[in-house]
RNA sequence: GCCCGAGUGGCGGAAUGGCAGACGCGACGGAUUCAAAAUCCGUUGUCCGAAAGGGCGUGUGGGUUCGAGUCCCACCUCGGGCACCA
């Protein structure tokens, strides 16, 4: 025995001085952190660098598991916070049982918009409030008792993490897409392609003839990250530039109520849309949740179809369709309100209104727009396209529901075949022509006499059916019913007259990189006198970012909508201007005024946990391969588990693989994906309560009663949402480390539902884990002296067999991440266990010792101690998970349900491999069975050998 | 609006197409106690019934199947995302 019979301290004199309390857990947990802490027991060895250890990495295969890291908020964590965090420390310490080298630890992400705000109402420097933030909440982390490496967590805000970042960035924009070779190559490979003639200039020009300049103009436009002008919302009331979620819904700021103007300005882009198809592709070989995939697939929305040409009085207008099969139906053309041809096809008569129309549409959002259920608006320009199959003249109208940033801002409008157009046709009293008979079905389920004639149609016809009405003089497509022959066949014909072709679009959009703030990444980027952009030289890095005197901007006149935006760093015109030698003699430069967004961080951090202290490169590729690498050939590489919110189910997981793609394919890293397999965790949510009034009462002292909520004696209305200063309804960790410790906290998160679902918390169910740790306790230990009460008496078979059966279902449970029945089968046999300690005083070690490990990665503190109470000298972390015993698992006989018409009527006892015959020929023999078919006639007999027999009567 | 997901006792939840409600909370009853706390034992979906037993039950309505919480169709409600919150 290795510990002491002196009572804790503290220990209230009416329990048991060993009595499981929160304050014996309490007492039991700081010290196995310490412990943990001074040996370093979840320093994880590399293969390579200064964190390399080559006897503790031995031979075992290797696990990196990573939680999606936390913006540090200033209000701390909360208990849905660690739920995720809780969840991949138990697979870890799981695998670790298993014999898994694994890494494990956890970084911020601390660049972000809250600090900022912060820091411009109280002048606080955000880097002082973010790392106060983050002591506070590895504070609060450290009480949990998680095994994270802490030697890797890292910081995006930290110096040396942003160098990394800004390398990176200068590796995507010292790239460019080869659209041959389908990967990322150097930019410097495309110099030499125009140097030496390999490749036209886009103008023709030999590369040798074009000044520095315009070669500079031909290169930038090739880069992964390039400029452009986009829009920005503009507040002059503040002084600032608003991020999307700071603006209202009617266009003005959320701090002040300022009116907001959409201005452009010249912003870094990212070319996510060279990776379409691969991003798209490589979905097949993740390990990923299907609806997660889906998402991504339909964000990127890859579809097939062709570009097709009208002529009009501006010049050819080009349309994007999936259905070049039904061009023969086309009987007018929409713009989008931004199109550029817009102004120029607009007669002098309609010209008023199109005017106002494209201003209406200008102040409203995309997905307003995009609005199904809205009436379809729209406005006629005044001219006519020629459709370029049949010749026949089509009106050219302007609508809000084209969107000019999907396909090319211009659409063929054909109201037979598709609903939006019929709607919009009839709306605007427009022709509609049949391409496609539909099927007397389809006209007997809208109850109208078959006819080609759509006057009597009510909807748009989307199915299949035999073309008709759709030939000219050299193409007809009429007697097809394949859609897929109608449009190669019309597509041909398209292309052999030089009117179209077939194409892909996405939805996908360039990935905008620019944010007009402080607090992020500075781009390593300077600007000549002709406005080049240049970037920084690798050992220039990082480009620190500057001091700022005073956060608060100043507010200008809230309504000029002409004054220009100013970013912060604009701001701070002596870091602005810099002199530098890049390579033609020192020279002034200006530097770039926008920062990245706060997803540079989050991009590639998880790499970086591999390889914190290297100041060379941002990871050694040894290090890299083996813990991202392919696994074999064909597999992508990447981090093993991957567990963080759907939330970020596109856009966080689209960005990182993006970048990873392009550091893969510049040589820098072996894996193709940064998470091969990923999981989703669901959210804790709480319940919030409202007076009369609508105010938010503290939900702590609400009490129920009757089914009506009460606070002070007054009714209150309960709401259900998330955890929020607002809503009064915050639960802190810290509040249950100290009513029931962390162990006991972790095992309620684990067991309250399976790890992917949102559920409510609920404080008053947290004891039922207390109490069974208790009741795990007292089947360890004397509550009176605190030793074992452990022994080496044989344990009786049937508590062996549930043992056993205990173990196979605990293991497969861990591994697929379902701790909440993992904790049901432990009650299950603690519960056994503990009516056998009761009636005999016995506490067999060969049931006891398999228990304790079992529990360890649930509740590592407890189960530390009670392994070194019951004799053993190391922590429990790396001793090997039990393994269950076939012979144990076993049964004999097994219970099996007698149906009559699918209903339970009796039951059966069964050899487990009892055959069909013998089965019915036992059912038949139930007494309550023959009773109920009685007088009945036996239509059918269904016997599963093993699971049930079912009898059908009449 | 579009995309994704979820709806099971009083509550959190369990259930390879095969015994619905494991496990926990709460509630009720009992043991122990001078009394309480703590602990232990039992009951607890619902309706009918004294009981034995039976009817009904997994958001709503249909369907497939010998058999559906589970698969298919439609609908309702709630949650997440919609590109500058992360």
């Amino acid at each position: 025995m290795t510990e002491s019979a002196t009572p804790p301290a503290h220990s209230p004199s009416n329990l048991p001085p060993f009595r499981y309390t929160a304050r014996l857990a309490a007492e039991i947990e700081s010290k196995w952190q310490d412990s943990w802490e001074t040996e370093g027991t979840f320093h994880t060895p590399n293969p390579a660098g200064p964190l390399a250890d080559p006897t503790r990495l031995g031979t075992k295969p290797k696990a990196f598991i990573v939680d999606m890291f936390p913006y540090p908020s200033g209000a701390g964590l909360h208990v849905g916070h660690p739920l995720g965090y809780i969840g991949t420390d138990v697979y870890a310490r799981f695998k670790r049982m298993k014999g898994f080298n694994v890494l494990h630890t956890l970084g911020y992400d601390s660049f972000g918009l809250p600090a900022e705000q912060h820091a411009i109402t109280t002048g606080i420097h955000p880097r002082i409030n973010t790392e106060s933030n983050i002591a506070n909440m590895r504070r609060q982390l450290r009480r949990l008792g998680l095994g994270h490496d802490s030697r890797r967590s890292v910081s995006t805000t930290d110096e040396d993490f942003y160098k990394w970042t800004q390398w990176i960035f200068l590796q995507v924009h010292g790239a460019w897409y080869d659209e041959a070779r389908n990967k990322a190559r150097p930019i410097q490979e495309l110099i030499e392609e125009f140097s030496q003639g390999l490749r036209a200039t886009p103008s023709g020009t030999p590369w040798a003839d074009l000044t520095s300049s315009e070669r500079h103009a031909i290169i930038d436009s090739y880069r992964l990250a390039y400029l452009t002008d986009a829009p920005v919302n503009w507040c002059p009331g503040l002084g600032t530039i608003l991020a999307n979620e700071e603006v209202t819904a009617d266009g003005r700021s959320d701090i002040g109520n300022y009116p907001v103007f959409k201005r452009n300005m010249r912003q870094w882009m990212m070319r996510i849309t060279a990776y379409a198809d691969r991003l798209l592709d490589d979905l097949d070989r993740l390990d990923w949740p299907e609806p997660i995939k889906l998402m991504q697939r339909n964000w990127i929305g890859r579809s097939t179809g062709a570009r097709v040409t009208f002529s009009t009085p501006a010049g050819g207008i080009d349309v994007f369709t999936t259905r070049p099969d039904t061009l023969f139906g086309a009987t007018f053309l929409v713009l989008s309100p931004e199109h550029p041809f817009v102004a120029s096809l607009t007669t002098e008569q309609q010209r008023a209104s199109v005017e106002a129309y494209c201003a209406q549409a200008a102040a409203q959002q995309d997905n307003e727009r995009q609005d199904d259920s809205k009436e379809k608006t729209g406005v006629f320009t005044g001219a006519t396209a020629t459709n370029p199959v049949n010749g026949a003249q089509i009106p050219i109208y302007v609508a809000d529901y084209v969107l000019m940033g999907y396909g090319t801002g211009a659409i063929m409008a054909v109201p037979s075949g598709d609903q939006r157009d019929f709607e919009f046709a009839r709306a605007y009293n427009l022709p509609i022509v049949a391409t496609a008979m539909p099927p007397a079905s389809w006209f007997a389920q809208h109850e109208i006499t078959p006819s080609s004639d759509c006057a009597t149609w009510p909807c748009a016809f989307t199915g299949d059916g035999e073309y008709i009405d759709s030939a000219n003089d050299s193409v007809s497509l009429n007697g097809l019913t394949s859609i897929e022959e109608a449009t190669s066949r019309i597509v041909e014909w398209l292309t052999t007259h030089q009117l179209g072709e077939g194409t892909t679009t996405y939805r996908l959009r360039d990935w905008l990189f620019s944010r007009q703030r402080y607090w992020g990444e500075p781009f390593p980027i300077v600007y000549d006198d002709e406005g080049n952009a240049h970037a920084v030289p690798e050992k220039e890095l990082p480009v620190l970012l500057p001091e700022l005197a005073d956060f608060k901007p100043t507010a200008l006149d809230p309504n000029d909508a002409h004054s220009d935006p100013i970013p912060p760093l604009a701001r701070i015109t002596d870091w602005m201007q810099v002199t530098l030698d890049l390579g033609d003699g020192p020279r002034a430069y200006r530097r770039e005024v926008n920062v990245m967004p706060q997803w540079a961080g989050s991009c590639w951090y998880e790499m970086r946990y591999l390889d914190p202290t290297n100041t060379e490169r941002f990871i050694d590729p040894d290090v890299e391969r083996y813990w991202m690498g392919p696994e074999h050939e064909g597999h992508t590489g990447g981090v093993d588990l991957y567990v963080g919110g759907v939330e970020h189910a596109v856009l966080h997981l689209l960005y990182s693989r993006f970048w990873h793609k392009v550091l893969h394919d510049l040589g820098h890293v072996s894996s193709e994906e940064p998470f091969h397999r990923l999981f989703n965790q669901g959210y804790i949510q709480a319940y919030a309560y409202r007076d009369e009034r609508g105010q938010a009462v503290p939900a702590n002292e609400v009490v129920e009663s009757d089914g009506q909520y009460m606070w002070n004696g007054e009714t209150v209305a309960r709401e259900y949402g998330k955890m929020g200063k607002s809503l009064k309804n915050i639960v802190t960790p810290d509040e249950m480390y100290e009513e029931f410790g962390a162990d006991t906290f972790r095992l309620y998160e684990m067991a309250m539902g399976p790890l992917d679902a949102s559920r409510p918390w609920n404080t008053r169910d947290v004891v039922g884990m207390q109490r069974f740790l208790q009741r795990l306790w007292r089947n360890i230990i004397d509550e009176d002296t605190g030793t074992s009460i452990v022994t080496n008496d044989p344990a009786p078979e049937e508590l062996l067999r549930h043992l056993h059966r205990t173990i196979a279902g605990v293991e497969s449970d861990m591994d697929g991440l379902r701790f909440n029945t993992v904790i049901a089968k432990l009650i299950e046999f603690n519960n056994a266990l503990t009516q056998h300690v009761t009636t005999t005083h016995s506490s067999p070690r060969v049931l006891i010792e398999p228990l304790v490990q079992m529990l360890s990665p649930l509740c590592p503190h407890v189960a530390d101690e009670l392994w070194s109470r019951i004799g053993k000298s190391d922590s429990v972390t790396y001793v090997p998970f039990p393994v269950a015993d076939p012979a144990l698992l076993a049964e004999d006989t097994i219970e099996i349900p007698v149906q009559i018409n699918g209903k339970v009527r009796g039951r059966i006892l069964a050899a487990p491999d009892a055959g069909e015959d013998t089965l019915l020929e036992m059912a038949r023999g139930v007494e309550s069975v023959s009773a109920a078919l009685e007088g009945k006639t036996i239509v059918k007999t269904v016997v599963v050998p093993g699971r049930m027999v079912n009898i059908v009567v009449k």
